[in-house]
This record gives C-alpha cells, structure tokens and sequence, in this order.
DNA sequence: AATCTTATGTCAGCCTTGTTGACATTCCAA
DNA sequence: TTGGAATGTCAACAAGGCTGACATAAGATT
C-alpha cells in the first residue's frame, strides 16, 4: 500500500476520519471532478466531439506511438468502445495508426499536426484551470492533493499511473 | 511539447507549476476518479442502477426533504434527466416524494428504509476506500487534498458545496 | 505446413444517462 | 383573473459504455 506521510495512531487521527470528513471528501471530489471537466467538454462540444474523444487524445499524445491494446488497458474499455472514438478521430486526421513495424497485428497511433493542435487546445483550459487552484492552494497542498489521489487509485491503475509518472 | 513551463514570478512556484506537474495532476484526477467510482459501482450493478441513482440517494440522505428543483441545482441534470431516476427510485421503493407543506407544487424528497439501506451500503463501500487514502496519505496531505478540490470547483457550485459543508 | 493464438476491426444490439422540445397540471402571487 | 413557477410526462435523439459474434492478418508453436 502506499505508505508515505506522517501516520496514525497519533490521536489527532481520531476526529479526523469521521464519517462526516469522510463525506465531505467524497462531495468534494465530485464537485472538483465537475470543473476538472467542464472546460475541455465545452471545447470538444464545439468540434462534435465527447470526453472519450478527449482521453484518446491525451493518451496518444502522452505515450508516442502506443498501440490499441495499451490504449484500452489505460483507458478501462472495449475495444469496440475505443475504436468508436478512434475511426472518427483517423476519419477526421487527428490521429494516424501505422501498421507495427516490429508486429504487424499491431497499430501504432499518432497525433497528425492538426490532432496536436487540438489536444494541446484541450491540455491547456485543464491546465488553466488547475494551475489556478494549484496557486490558491499552494505548493504543500499540491503535494497532498497527489498523495491522496494516488492512494485512491486502484492497484493496477496506480501502478500504470506510476511507469508514466516520469517518463518525459 | 511545443511550449513548457508558465513560470511567471513568484519564486518557489516557478518549478512547481511545470506542464509536467500539471500533466501528473490531470492524469491523477482520472484515474483516482475511475478508483472513487469502482466499489459503488459494483454495488449499483447488482441492484441494476447507474452512478445517477447512487447521486440521487445520496444528495436526498444528504439534504433531507429537498425539493426536486434543489436537488437539479445540485447535481446538475435536466429534470427530465432527474425525473427518469427518481421514478425508478420512487416505483422501487426506495424514495418518497410528498407534496410541500407550505408550497404544495413542490416535492419533498426522502428516502424510506430501503433507500437508507442502500444508501449506507453506497456510502460505507466508498468511505472505506477514502478512509484508506486518508490514511496512506496522512492529515496534512488531506488537508492539501480537500484545498485543491475546492479550488477546482465552479464558483456556483463551491458555494453549493460550502454550504453543504457544515451543516450536520 | 498446419494449427493455435493474438491484435485488431467491425457489425448488431442493448443499456444508462445525458440532451431538447412540446405540452399538461397545479397552484402561488400579483 | 391571469401570469408564471414548479413539476411531471411523452417522445426522440446522441454519446458512450457494454456483450456477443465473426473476420482478418500475422506472429508463435507444434
């Protein structure tokens, strides 16, 4: 488990972990998770486009070249959900799948230019946005903000998460 | 990447507020999101209901005897959108809708036995979850945690969600 | 060479949950 | 009395999940 900060048993730990903390927590990520998303769908809104769109995108961009098969495991759907969103994304030269060079089955996927222009479009209202609450809450409070949402994950997902921590 | 850092001004924020960072940051909310929705969501399957039922049941525990109209404001949703689940919930049995004491066009939303019981049984699967990152994470990385939230929020919904905050 | 397996694509159909638009009802308030 | 607010309902549609079935190509194994 991911074991990091300061601990328990301090009993100042005890008031903490209420049901009603808890709660508080959980609206709160249901809120943020709101904003976190609304500036990109209002982008997406206007190219026809969904938030599955905008995940592919991201993903493609972030891992160069990856095939379909990460993309669905990174993404926790169906291939037939996935490919959906891509013959749209290829129909409209955002992204390009070439034939693998090293296994043909495979299709690696790319950014066109005009896909980049998009995604890059998209990254930057998130980032506006959380870089705005970054600087209210402050570079401690970012620290623990990760922390938290690294021990939510799931232990597979964490550990996806994790081998693209730091590779860029 | 075309361009990186922002890096305007103020010292010690100027690593700090990287694309890279505010990639892991993005990257961290989906994936955490996709953790904070899992064991519900099992839960919902086995009943035969979507995450729009577990917000209902939620927000009504929540804010005993809320009108429809507050709770649209809250979620967010069309009330058609809205009416669909609370049907669904209301024929099942697990909420009751009565007629407003002062203003008789309303509705008073509350959830009957069933509906507490599976409200508990959501909301325990989902604390035990935070409760862990609380833990891993340790009170200060809360604190963080909750900040950046509420700073990512729409400003009618922090207020929505402030006003939430306290009162039980 | 034949066969098994993997990677991908595609078709069809279903579900939840969001949307708009139109229209009815109830009832408070001016 | 009349306007408008709150609510409900019906219909239609879309996005984006899902499953199942089947096709194709190509790597892997026997």
């Amino acid at each position: 488990m991911a074991q990091s900060g300061p601990n328990h048993s301090s009993g100042e730990n005890l008031l903490f972990l209420t049901d009603e903390q808890l709660r508080k927590g959980i609206e709160a990520m249901f809120f943020a998770y709101r904003g976190f998303t609304a500036d990109p769908d209002r982008i997406l809104e206007e190219y026809g486009y969904g938030r599955a769109h905008h995940r592919a995108l991201h993903f493609i961009n972030r891992s160069y070249g990856t095939t379909v098969n990460n993309l669905l495991t990174t993404l926790g759907v169906t291939k037939q959900s996935l490919n959906r969103v891509l013959r749209g994304l290829i129909a409209d030269g955002l992204v390009e799948a070439r034939v693998g060079r090293t296994d043909r089955r495979e299709r690696n996927l790319f950014l066109t230019e005009a896909g980049q222009d998009l995604e890059r479009k998209l990254a930057e209202a998130q980032r506006v946005r959380m870089r705005a609450a970054y600087r209210a809450a402050g570079p401690q409070a970012v620290a623990g903000f990760r922390q938290v949402l690294e021990a939510m994950m799931d232990d597979d997902i964490r550990r996806t998460y994790q081998s693209l921590k730091d590779n860029r």
